[in-house]
DNA sequence: ATCCTTTCCGTATGATGTACGGAGTATGTC
DNA sequence: GACATACTCCGTACATCATACGGAAAGGAT
């Protein structure tokens, strides 16, 4: 009943990175002395995620919970992983190799479509793990699944005459476009679970609100263009068609930028 | 010295809309009985930011703080906002005043300059007052900042020929670059306040052990990828360019959709 | 057999938002 | 002028969190 209005979003970047590339990696050596461990860092990650994706929400992924549904006492968590934080990064490496094996047939002949699929595979991801866009990706995981990732969508605009750190930018241009996108879509629907009340049910308690204090003559552009918006598609947004548009003028800008490029000299 | 880890992003679109709506826009109606409040909701909402602004980072914005902040009970702030929830909304609202002026010099006759300034300033927002990033804004606070804001901005797209439900799209693109881009500058610099290891320093720590596991013939685009921006930017990303590079492209994707949109029939 | 490292985890600490209820205050009504 | 009523202010209590600390037990190394 009490701390209702909580949705945390955690960071990533902790303690020793040393240590967390190890974790990371599964290359964390087995110590010598001591009892038998009964766990390994990869059963927690596990674990952690099952959680985080039968909540869809990150704040819900405590220490005691994921100790809990390994059937271990919390603090013995941190035997395998040094912090919340470092495990909550560690989530995120494992979680993309869903993306990798989702990116191994990619069209490498055409980068449109490439793009495209690039983009779809983030977007399903995010859409499977609503939790990752609650993360404050400071530095990216280091991780085996993290790199492969960044290597299979790279593939996508070698050789199509951009320069390296174009390519880098493109990507995370795009990147930036899904993440943004699904991150609103994810927060719809978690407002909407946390509140109890749809979009149609806010903006019908809303409206009359609205209406004392709305001057429809103040900002007509809005007016007109909010009650279309509002219409055509169902609520104030439509992730969905977002995710397309704005993804088509990406690769059309993208397009556009490569045209000038090869236009002006031809070497 | 406890407590570390915690980097929280709440979340906005709490309890009753009709009281958030009269509390952003100052319209609560003062009570006949009872004892003179000695704050006005207004006030309440101008010590948070000031509070946020200050620890740029929305988790340290507790109630505690913000009622030390103006010498009175914790549970008194209950009086003025029915949540923290509710708080935070009314802070982004407050917000965006400075936004709405920062737009009202507008180049309304080119819309690719417009556009521009548009995204200029929401990014410099959001560089003034890095918490708003933190905020899940699963619905957009209804206050008359925000909606002025969204007026002034629909004016410079105004008449170019996009359909309204276009114009909203563009914008919401514009918005979603803005925010993703300057999300992950504010981010990597609170990882570096937070950890203490600025973005040189952690490479430094964490390099050695990466290269104990990273085979460069394994990822060989993503080496050479990575390297070149490595070097380009200072670290693993430049915000500043993502933000300028991402920005061109999106608008030159928004003139070949006018394009192909005006030439195929002429109507 | 002994040592010493390591695992496991109970307890304690200092945070958090806010429900609840009591005390005091000023206004509307008579 | 009296008094009921509605309102403000806020102390206390509760459930929740990550994790520091330190002790007990385990088991390979010597």
């Amino acid at each position: 009943m009490s701390y209702a209005g909580r949705v945390g979003s955690e960071s990533s970047g902790a303690g020793d990175p040393a240590r967390t590339i190890a974790l990371l990696w599964g290359t964390t050596q087995v110590p010598g002395r001591g009892p038998k461990p009964a766990l390994i860092g990869a059963q927690v990650v596990e674990a952690a995620i099952r959680v985080a994706d039968h909540e869809a929400d990150l704040s819900e992924v405590s220490m005691r919970r994921v100790a809990q549904a390994l059937g271990v006492g919390t603090m013995s968590l941190y035997t395998y992983v040094a912090s919340r934080t470092e495990l909550i990064e560690a989530m995120l490496d494992a979680t993309y190799a869903e993306a990798v094996t989702d990116l191994t047939d990619l069209a490498t002949d055409d980068w449109r479509t490439g793009l495209t699929q690039v983009a779809a595979a983030s977007w399903r991801m995010y859409l499977r793990h609503p939790w990752m866009l609650q993360v404050f990706t400071g530095r990216p995981p280091m991780g085996p699944n993290t790199i492969a990732k960044y290597e299979l969508e790279l593939g996508v605009l070698e050789g199509i005459g951009l320069t390296d750190v174009e390519m880098d930018a493109v990507l995370t241009l795009v990147h930036t476009h899904v993440e943004g996108v699904a991150r609103r879509k994810i927060e719809a629907a978690n407002t909407e679970r946390r509140t109890g009340l749809t979009d149609a049910q806010w903006w019908e308690a809303a409206a009359p609100e609205l209406a004392k204090v709305f001057d429809p003559s103040q900002f007509p552009i809005a007016a007109r263009v909010g009650q279309a918006a509002g219409e055509r598609y169902q609520g104030a947004h439509d992730p969905e068609h977002a995710y397309h548009f704005g993804l088509q003028r990406l690769i059309e800008g993208v397009a556009s930028h490569l045209a000038t490029r090869n236009e002006p000299d031809s070497r």
